[in-house]
DNA sequence: AGCTCGACCTGCACGC
DNA sequence: TGCGTGCAGGTCGAGC
Protein backbone atom coordinates (compact mmCIF):
# COMPACT_ATOMS: atom_id res chain seq x y z
CA UNK A 1 0.00 0.00 0.00
CA UNK A 2 2.61 2.29 0.03
CA UNK A 3 3.59 5.77 -1.36
CA UNK A 4 4.60 8.26 0.11
CA UNK A 5 1.68 9.35 1.66
CA UNK A 6 0.63 5.99 2.80
CA UNK A 7 3.77 5.79 4.37
CA UNK A 8 3.19 9.36 6.07
CA UNK A 9 -0.04 8.02 7.51
CA UNK A 10 1.10 4.67 8.85
CA UNK A 11 4.20 6.72 10.67
CA UNK A 12 1.71 8.78 12.29
CA UNK A 13 -0.68 6.29 13.19
CA UNK A 14 2.94 3.92 14.58
CA UNK A 15 4.60 7.12 16.52
CA UNK A 16 1.34 7.29 19.08
CA UNK A 17 1.59 3.52 19.50
CA UNK A 18 5.75 3.07 19.33
CA UNK A 19 7.07 6.10 20.55
CA UNK A 20 9.11 6.70 23.96
CA UNK A 21 7.88 3.04 24.10
CA UNK A 22 9.62 -0.13 25.36
CA UNK A 23 9.51 -3.22 23.31
CA UNK A 24 8.32 -5.66 25.39
CA UNK A 25 8.67 -8.25 22.70
CA UNK A 26 8.84 -9.13 19.28
CA UNK A 27 7.92 -12.02 17.72
CA UNK A 28 8.86 -13.12 14.22
CA UNK A 29 7.16 -15.70 12.05
CA UNK A 30 8.38 -15.97 8.60
CA UNK A 31 12.20 -14.29 8.78
CA UNK A 32 11.98 -14.25 4.99
CA UNK A 33 10.62 -11.35 3.51
CA UNK A 34 11.87 -9.13 0.73
CA UNK A 35 15.44 -9.53 2.62
CA UNK A 36 15.60 -11.88 5.62
CA UNK A 37 15.48 -10.53 9.12
CA UNK A 38 18.96 -9.74 10.22
CA UNK A 39 20.42 -11.86 12.23
CA UNK A 40 19.10 -11.74 16.18
CA UNK A 41 16.63 -9.57 15.07
CA UNK A 42 14.03 -9.92 17.44
CA UNK A 43 16.73 -9.93 20.69
CA UNK A 44 17.92 -6.81 19.31
CA UNK A 45 14.80 -5.24 19.47
CA UNK A 46 13.64 -6.63 22.47
CA UNK A 47 14.43 -4.37 26.04
CA UNK A 48 14.47 -1.37 23.57
CA UNK A 49 12.40 1.87 23.54
CA UNK A 50 11.96 3.04 20.41
CA UNK A 51 12.15 6.86 20.90
CA UNK A 52 11.14 8.24 17.45
CA UNK A 53 9.73 7.15 13.98
CA UNK A 54 10.66 8.89 11.35
CA UNK A 55 10.51 8.58 7.59
CA UNK A 56 12.43 9.21 4.62
CA UNK A 57 11.06 8.52 1.43
CA UNK A 58 8.92 5.24 1.75
CA UNK A 59 11.45 4.19 4.31
CA UNK A 60 10.02 4.10 7.99
CA UNK A 61 13.22 4.86 10.57
CA UNK A 62 12.81 3.55 13.87
CA UNK A 63 15.25 4.61 16.18
CA UNK A 64 16.13 2.94 19.35
CA UNK A 65 17.88 4.14 22.38
CA UNK A 66 20.69 1.86 22.22
CA UNK A 67 21.93 3.16 18.66
CA UNK A 68 20.48 1.67 16.21
CA UNK A 69 17.62 2.51 13.89
CA UNK A 70 15.31 -0.12 12.46
CA UNK A 71 14.50 0.38 8.92
CA UNK A 72 11.22 -0.12 7.51
CA UNK A 73 9.49 -0.75 4.24
CA UNK A 74 5.71 -1.70 3.26
CA UNK A 75 6.55 -3.06 -0.16
CA UNK A 76 3.60 -3.25 -1.97
CA UNK A 77 1.37 -5.20 0.36
CA UNK A 78 2.78 -4.49 3.54
CA UNK A 79 0.33 -2.56 6.46
CA UNK A 80 1.11 -2.46 10.30
CA UNK A 81 -2.40 -3.33 12.36
CA UNK A 82 -2.43 -1.71 15.83
CA UNK A 83 -3.99 -3.48 18.35
CA UNK A 84 -4.55 -1.90 21.58
CA UNK A 85 -4.62 -3.87 25.25
CA UNK A 86 -7.53 -4.44 27.18
CA UNK A 87 -10.23 -3.17 23.74
CA UNK A 88 -12.35 -5.44 22.04
CA UNK A 89 -11.27 -6.54 18.38
CA UNK A 90 -14.78 -4.16 17.37
CA UNK A 91 -12.65 -0.85 18.97
CA UNK A 92 -9.53 -1.91 17.47
CA UNK A 93 -10.67 -1.46 13.59
CA UNK A 94 -12.71 -3.45 11.07
CA UNK A 95 -9.61 -6.08 10.47
CA UNK A 96 -9.59 -7.56 13.26
CA UNK A 97 -13.48 -7.88 14.01
CA UNK A 98 -14.24 -11.08 12.42
CA UNK A 99 -10.84 -13.10 13.45
CA UNK A 100 -10.14 -13.78 16.92
CA UNK A 101 -6.88 -11.95 18.20
CA UNK A 102 -4.85 -14.94 19.02
CA UNK A 103 -5.77 -16.37 16.02
CA UNK A 104 -2.84 -15.20 13.96
CA UNK A 105 -3.47 -14.97 9.90
CA UNK A 106 -1.01 -16.53 7.95
CA UNK A 107 0.19 -13.39 6.93
CA UNK A 108 1.29 -11.63 9.79
CA UNK A 109 5.19 -12.46 9.65
CA UNK A 110 6.37 -9.76 12.49
CA UNK A 111 4.30 -9.15 16.16
CA UNK A 112 5.93 -6.05 18.10
CA UNK A 113 4.17 -5.89 21.81
CA UNK A 114 4.92 -2.78 23.36
CA UNK A 115 5.54 -2.17 27.42
CA UNK A 116 1.70 -1.17 27.65
CA UNK A 117 0.68 -4.43 26.05
CA UNK A 118 -0.42 -2.84 22.04
CA UNK A 119 0.71 -5.37 19.78
CA UNK A 120 1.74 -3.92 16.31
CA UNK A 121 1.04 -6.76 13.64
CA UNK A 122 3.03 -6.53 10.03
CA UNK A 123 1.06 -8.29 7.66
CA UNK A 124 2.23 -8.55 4.23
CA UNK A 125 1.22 -11.41 2.05
CA UNK A 126 3.57 -10.41 -0.86
CA UNK A 127 6.49 -10.32 1.37
CA UNK A 128 8.35 -7.70 -0.81
CA UNK A 129 8.01 -5.49 2.70
CA UNK A 130 11.60 -5.83 4.20
CA UNK A 131 13.18 -4.86 7.64
CA UNK A 132 16.82 -4.01 9.05
CA UNK A 133 18.70 -3.09 11.73
CA UNK A 134 21.15 -0.36 10.76
CA UNK A 135 23.85 1.79 13.36
CA UNK A 136 22.95 4.97 13.39
CA UNK A 137 25.69 6.43 12.39
CA UNK A 138 25.94 4.55 9.30
CA UNK A 139 22.27 5.36 8.44
CA UNK A 140 23.59 7.87 6.07
CA UNK A 141 25.82 5.13 3.89
CA UNK A 142 23.28 2.93 4.25
CA UNK A 143 22.94 0.58 0.97
CA UNK A 144 19.29 1.43 0.81
CA UNK A 145 18.99 4.82 1.44
CA UNK A 146 22.48 6.77 0.30
CA UNK A 147 21.06 7.22 -3.30
CA UNK A 148 17.84 8.92 -2.23
CA UNK A 149 16.46 11.97 -4.01
CA UNK A 150 15.67 14.65 -2.00
CA UNK A 151 12.08 14.55 -0.53
CA UNK A 152 8.90 16.06 -2.83
CA UNK A 153 7.69 18.13 0.37
CA UNK A 154 11.27 19.04 1.13
CA UNK A 155 12.85 22.56 0.41
CA UNK A 156 15.36 20.94 -1.79
CA UNK A 157 13.02 19.98 -4.35
CA UNK A 158 12.12 22.77 -6.72
CA UNK A 159 12.28 23.62 -10.34
CA UNK A 160 15.60 24.46 -10.64
CA UNK A 161 16.84 20.91 -8.90
CA UNK A 162 14.49 19.20 -11.45
CA UNK A 163 15.60 21.20 -14.23
CA UNK A 164 19.30 20.07 -13.43
CA UNK A 165 18.60 16.59 -12.77
CA UNK A 166 16.49 15.87 -16.03
CA UNK A 167 19.10 17.29 -18.35
CA UNK A 168 20.77 13.95 -19.04
CA UNK A 169 17.65 11.98 -18.51
CA UNK A 170 16.34 10.88 -21.89
CA UNK A 171 13.69 8.55 -20.69
CA UNK A 172 10.05 9.53 -20.02
CA UNK A 173 8.88 11.87 -17.74
CA UNK A 174 7.21 9.21 -16.03
CA UNK A 175 9.62 6.94 -15.32
CA UNK A 176 11.90 9.67 -14.45
CA UNK A 177 9.71 10.80 -11.89
CA UNK A 178 9.27 7.22 -10.41
CA UNK A 179 13.21 6.90 -10.40
CA UNK A 180 13.94 7.40 -6.15
CA UNK A 181 17.38 8.56 -6.81
CA UNK A 182 16.15 11.66 -8.53
CA UNK A 183 12.71 12.44 -5.76
CA UNK A 184 12.24 10.01 -3.29
CA UNK A 185 8.61 8.87 -2.54
CA UNK A 186 6.54 9.11 -5.42
CA UNK A 187 5.01 6.01 -6.74
CA UNK A 188 2.91 5.23 -9.33
CA UNK A 189 -0.63 6.66 -8.47
CA UNK A 190 0.90 10.19 -7.50
CA UNK A 191 2.88 10.12 -10.65
CA UNK A 192 0.17 10.10 -12.89
CA UNK A 193 -2.30 12.44 -10.61
CA UNK A 194 0.64 15.30 -10.97
CA UNK A 195 0.96 14.61 -14.42
CA UNK A 196 -2.64 15.19 -14.89
CA UNK A 197 -2.57 18.20 -12.72
CA UNK A 198 0.53 19.61 -14.08
CA UNK A 199 -0.79 19.26 -17.87
CA UNK A 200 2.14 16.87 -18.94
CA UNK A 201 2.28 13.99 -20.98
CA UNK A 202 4.30 10.83 -19.28
CA UNK A 203 5.50 10.37 -22.31
CA UNK A 204 7.43 13.49 -22.80
CA UNK A 205 11.17 12.85 -22.81
CA UNK A 206 12.40 14.03 -19.20
CA UNK A 207 15.24 16.25 -20.58
CA UNK A 208 12.66 18.15 -22.85
CA UNK A 209 12.00 20.01 -19.88
CA UNK A 210 15.58 20.91 -18.63
CA UNK A 211 16.90 24.13 -19.18
CA UNK A 212 16.56 27.58 -17.87
CA UNK A 213 14.18 30.57 -18.70
CA UNK A 214 10.99 30.04 -20.48
CA UNK A 215 11.28 26.08 -19.71
CA UNK A 216 11.10 26.72 -16.28
CA UNK A 217 7.61 27.50 -15.90
CA UNK A 218 6.20 23.67 -16.58
CA UNK A 219 8.71 22.76 -14.31
CA UNK A 220 7.56 25.00 -11.72
CA UNK A 221 3.89 23.57 -12.34
CA UNK A 222 5.14 20.47 -11.84
CA UNK A 223 6.40 20.67 -8.50
CA UNK A 224 3.70 22.76 -7.11
CA UNK A 225 1.22 19.70 -8.14
CA UNK A 226 3.82 16.89 -7.10
CA UNK A 227 2.72 18.99 -3.63
CA UNK A 228 -0.45 19.44 -3.99
CA UNK A 229 -1.32 15.69 -4.56
CA UNK A 230 0.96 14.51 -1.95
CA UNK A 231 -0.13 16.89 0.61
CA UNK A 232 -3.71 16.23 0.00
CA UNK A 233 -3.28 12.89 -0.03
CA UNK A 234 -1.88 12.94 2.94
CA UNK A 235 -4.00 14.79 4.53
CA UNK A 236 -6.96 12.37 3.40
CA UNK A 237 -5.46 9.65 5.49
CA UNK A 238 -3.17 8.30 2.03
CA UNK A 239 -5.12 5.71 -0.78
CA UNK A 240 -7.11 2.91 0.29
CA UNK A 241 -7.11 0.50 -2.63
CA UNK A 242 -6.91 -3.49 -1.93
CA UNK A 243 -5.56 -2.68 1.28
CA UNK A 244 -5.88 -0.91 4.31
CA UNK A 245 -3.86 2.59 4.74
CA UNK A 246 -4.04 2.84 8.54
CA UNK A 247 -3.04 1.65 11.27
CA UNK A 248 -6.34 1.71 13.15
CA UNK A 249 -7.74 -0.38 10.17
CA UNK A 250 -10.04 2.97 8.97
CA UNK A 251 -9.60 3.56 5.40
CA UNK A 252 -7.75 6.65 4.04
CA UNK A 253 -9.59 8.17 1.26
CA UNK A 254 -7.75 9.97 -1.15
CA UNK A 255 -8.77 6.70 -4.29
CA UNK A 256 -12.25 9.01 -4.37
CA UNK A 257 -10.11 11.74 -5.82
CA UNK A 258 -8.08 10.12 -8.33
CA UNK A 259 -8.67 12.50 -11.83
CA UNK A 260 -6.89 9.49 -13.63
CA UNK A 261 -5.42 6.30 -11.79
CA UNK A 262 -7.47 3.64 -12.49
CA UNK A 263 -10.16 5.73 -14.19
CA UNK A 264 -9.38 4.24 -18.00
CA UNK A 265 -12.48 5.26 -20.19
CA UNK A 266 -14.09 8.00 -17.86
CA UNK A 267 -14.26 11.49 -19.38
CA UNK A 268 -11.52 14.03 -18.65
CA UNK A 269 -12.46 15.74 -15.01
CA UNK A 270 -10.64 19.33 -16.61
CA UNK A 271 -13.09 21.73 -17.26
CA UNK A 272 -13.49 22.37 -21.07
CA UNK A 273 -11.51 19.30 -22.06
CA UNK A 274 -13.74 16.41 -23.68
CA UNK A 275 -11.07 13.34 -23.56
CA UNK A 276 -10.95 10.41 -22.05
CA UNK A 277 -8.71 8.86 -19.79
CA UNK A 278 -6.41 6.62 -21.56
CA UNK A 279 -3.96 3.47 -19.72
CA UNK A 280 -0.55 2.89 -21.64
CA UNK A 281 2.32 0.71 -20.43
CA UNK A 282 5.61 2.33 -19.52
CA UNK A 283 8.47 0.54 -18.44
CA UNK A 284 6.16 -2.48 -17.33
CA UNK A 285 3.70 -0.47 -15.58
CA UNK A 286 0.38 0.94 -16.05
CA UNK A 287 0.51 4.89 -16.75
CA UNK A 288 -2.80 6.99 -16.83
CA UNK A 289 -3.37 10.24 -18.63
CA UNK A 290 -5.62 12.57 -20.93
CA UNK A 291 -3.98 12.90 -24.35
CA UNK A 292 -6.13 15.57 -24.84
CA UNK A 293 -4.85 17.72 -21.94
CA UNK A 294 -1.58 16.58 -20.95
CA UNK A 295 0.93 17.60 -22.96
C1' DA B 1 26.10 6.89 -16.46
C1' DG B 2 21.49 5.76 -17.82
C1' DC B 3 17.98 2.64 -19.43
C1' DT B 4 15.06 -1.56 -19.66
C1' DC B 5 13.76 -5.69 -18.03
C1' DG B 6 13.29 -9.76 -15.13
C1' DA B 7 12.77 -11.31 -10.64
C1' DC B 8 10.93 -11.42 -6.15
C1' DC B 9 5.62 -13.16 -4.05
C1' DT B 10 0.49 -13.72 -3.28
C1' DG B 11 -4.22 -12.69 -4.26
C1' DC B 12 -7.87 -11.26 -6.97
C1' DA B 13 -10.78 -10.23 -10.98
C1' DC B 14 -11.81 -11.66 -15.28
C1' DG B 15 -13.04 -14.65 -19.31
C1' DC B 16 -13.80 -19.13 -21.04
C1' DT C 1 -17.11 -24.66 -10.51
C1' DG C 2 -12.59 -24.54 -12.10
C1' DC C 3 -8.60 -22.98 -14.51
C1' DG C 4 -5.61 -19.97 -16.98
C1' DT C 5 -4.19 -15.15 -17.60
C1' DG C 6 -3.05 -10.71 -16.38
C1' DC C 7 -2.77 -7.30 -13.13
C1' DA C 8 -1.48 -4.95 -8.55
C1' DG C 9 0.69 0.92 -4.53
C1' DG C 10 8.03 -1.31 -5.14
C1' DT C 11 12.76 -1.74 -6.20
C1' DC C 12 17.13 -4.20 -6.83
C1' DG C 13 20.52 -5.93 -9.86
C1' DA C 14 21.89 -7.80 -14.40
C1' DG C 15 23.04 -6.69 -18.86
C1' DC C 16 23.12 -3.62 -22.60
Amino acid sequence: MPELPEVETVRRGLAEAMEGRRFAGVTVRRADLRFPLPAGFAARVRGRCLIRLSRRAKYLLGFMNCGEVMVLHLGMSGRFTIIAPHKCAKQTGQFYHDRSSEAAAIHDHVVFIMEDATRIVYNDPRRFGMMDLVRKTELSSYRLLRDLGPEPLGGDFDASYLAHAFKTRQTSLKAALLDQKLVAGLGNIYVCEALFRAELSPLRTASSLAGGGEKMVPLKRLVVTIRQVLAEAIAAGGSSLRDYACTDGRLGYFQHKFAVYDREGKPCSKPGCSGTIKRIVQNGRSTFYCSACQH
